[in-house]
DNA sequence: CTGTTAGCGCGTTCAT
DNA sequence: ATGAACGCGCTAACAG
């Protein structure tokens, strides 16, 4: 017969249903119940009959495992943690997007942290995600230059991994850990290289908090390339865009009204290049790439729809995430890999030979 | 004496410290730890010297609660769950980061989920959210206009209701439940009287999957205020976008080689609004808004980057994520409650005056 | 193959 | 104010 229990109703009982109810409701012990629900370790050992009287009952009453029991009797989870700074910001955005494909893939569920650029909030969130047995994270935000916050972000870390867990860093954290490098430096080292081909000889740079191990990086990478090219920098000729759009804009206002001479600007990020182009454009009259060129870095979606089109220099921001959740899956190994990613000079309509 | 055990040293044992190893290094019991610890209900009845001793041992063996058992003794967790379609796409990822920021001032963690608009997807994060007893989920991504599926999206909402969960969903989903309702009828029909006031009488429409209510939505808000114009729209004006930027650029194509008499597009959404603006400009030689008017809608903030800067019926993306999650912490009360979002015309560069 | 038993780590009575 | 004991729901030995 179909039912095992015609007779039974389905009604369910209040608050979640547990294995034994659908144990009872299929007049199996739990344990066998677990064992048909879950097949533990490979093999089926479950008789056919009972099996699906299992199943039956456990579709009758819409049952699901409780995940917290589950996790405390087997120890581990099925979830990892991604910490980024801000999911509204595209960069971000790309790279957590990455993350959760692959982490779907394995049946992983992911908690995402924001801390919104606050280092406290970095190490609150590694805290509370150790709590919650994640088995790994993801640290996606940009590392921050802070000796005192390294030391204790390393605890913090040393502290999961010694109960079990595994982090994976994107860029550079100050950690010994499996990391995604993006080539900051190179990028940026292109993209000066670029305007210098075309021509260019006065630069200037917008770039963002110091703070930020990313931007350290490809201010390092542009500042080498400059200074390799028989080039210097100005300090009136570099500005903090603050990483933002808007202060961008306004950044590039005081830049060019300190530094006239400038024909072409490196702009550490796409973000921050809109609102640069924005104030070019808007604000001071200039045409783009005619008297002045721009340079982003990233390559956002929406690059290619700016006015101009955005040169710009490419990330694999998807494949940044993807790759970092590989690691994740592929376990901590004896020694931390490291997987660098290489960046690619996308040239748009941002940029042309220098004006004389 | 600041350490009442000066002379253990700090070893951690392998693997997560428990709390009851935090009791013992305090030489108290378990339960006192776990008072001290968490102050249960209200009063912290701990003595002062115990309860110090115990704050002291947590901290020198960097214990962290495990969460797990924790939920499974409290039998409640501090975990939401927020189900998207994309985080890459900047409509979801601002709503996330509007719930995020609530979420995170009332200490919770977020389980993001993206389904990729396969509806399959939803019911199985949707399951496994449950299973991990998520205090509630937030909807987020847009409805699927499917008997069928909506029939089994019910019945798992109501297992989870049952099971104690909360939903609140964003748009029309088709289940009763606590809703956040962006105005996308009233805000199609704006878009339309906005280029109706400039003249416009010959309308396109670049729409997207029909499948998706939200698309249903603005669709017959837009029809509904052609008609009450007097205008009628023919099956050569509409397309399918399919609501991203590439297909958009490629429809858009299309409806202008089937209906080359069309002044105005209303664009279905922001990021397809730059694909029909990147095919116009591009691929058609068209000037936007001197010989074709383009509105968009959700107002993301490329917008205003966009060549020319784009008109658009702005939604408070990160309000709705907001005040979803506010609806959350309120808890689930006796009768389902609406909150309805207006929506504002944003007047930027891509419309104006019809052509005569 | 299936049932019984014993934890997993924590909160929470109930005594003291 | 503190400790002992039990139970949360499930998996993992251990017996049959």
């Amino acid at each position: 017969m179909p039912n095992p229990t015609p007779d039974t109703p389905v009604t369910r009982p209040a608050g979640p249903v547990t294995l034994q109810q659908v144990a009872e409701r299929a007049g199996v012990s739990s344990a066998t119940a677990s064992r048909a629900l879950h097949g533990s370790s490979g093999t089926r050992i479950v008789g056919e009959e009972l099996r699906r009287r299992v199943l039956d009952a456990a579709r009758e009453l819409r049952y699901v495992s409780n995940a917290p029991a589950q996790a405390l009797a087997r120890s581990t989870t099925t979830v990892v943690g991604v910490v980024v700074h801000d999911v509204a910001d595209p960069y971000f955005a790309a790279i957590a997007a990455g993350a959760m494909g692959v982490a779907r893939e394995h049946g992983l569920l992911v908690m995402l942290a924001a801390t919104f650029r606050d280092p406290e909030l970095e190490l609150d969130y590694l805290g509370r995600l150790r709590a919650q047995r994640a088995r790994a994270v993801v640290l996606a935000g940009s590392g921050f230059a802070d000796r005192e916050f390294t030391r204790r972000l390393a605890a913090e870390v040393d502290a999961y991994r010694a109960d079990g867990g595994h982090v994976v860093a994107v860029g550079a954290h100050g950690i010994a850990s499996d990391t995604v490098r993006p080539a900051n430096r190179a990028g940026a080292a292109l993209a000066v290289r670029h305007l210098y081909d075309l021509g260019h000889r006065s630069f200037g740079i917008v770039s963002g908090p110091r703070t930020l191990t990313t931007v350290r990086d490809r201010l390092d990478g542009a500042r080498w390339q400059l200074r390799s090219l028989g080039l210097g920098l100005l300090p009136t000729q570099m500005i903090d865009g603050g990483f933002t759009r808007e202060h961008a804009r306004a950044a590039a206002r005081t830049l060019l009204a300190r530094a006239p001479e400038l024909t072409a600007i490196v702009v550490l990020n796409d973000l921050m290049a809109a609102g640069v182009l924005a104030a070019l454009r808007d604000d001071l009259g200039l045409r783009v790439p005619e008297q002045i060129s721009v340079v982003g870095f990233d390559d956002l979606p929406f690059a290619a729809d700016l006015n101009p089109p955005l040169t710009t220099v490419r990330l694999p921001l998807a494949d940044i995430g993807a790759r970092a959740m590989d690691m994740i899956l592929t376990g901590p190994t004896v020694e931390p890999r490291t997987l660098d990613l290489d960046t690619e000079l996308v040239v748009r309509s941002s940029t042309t030979t220098a004006p004389r």
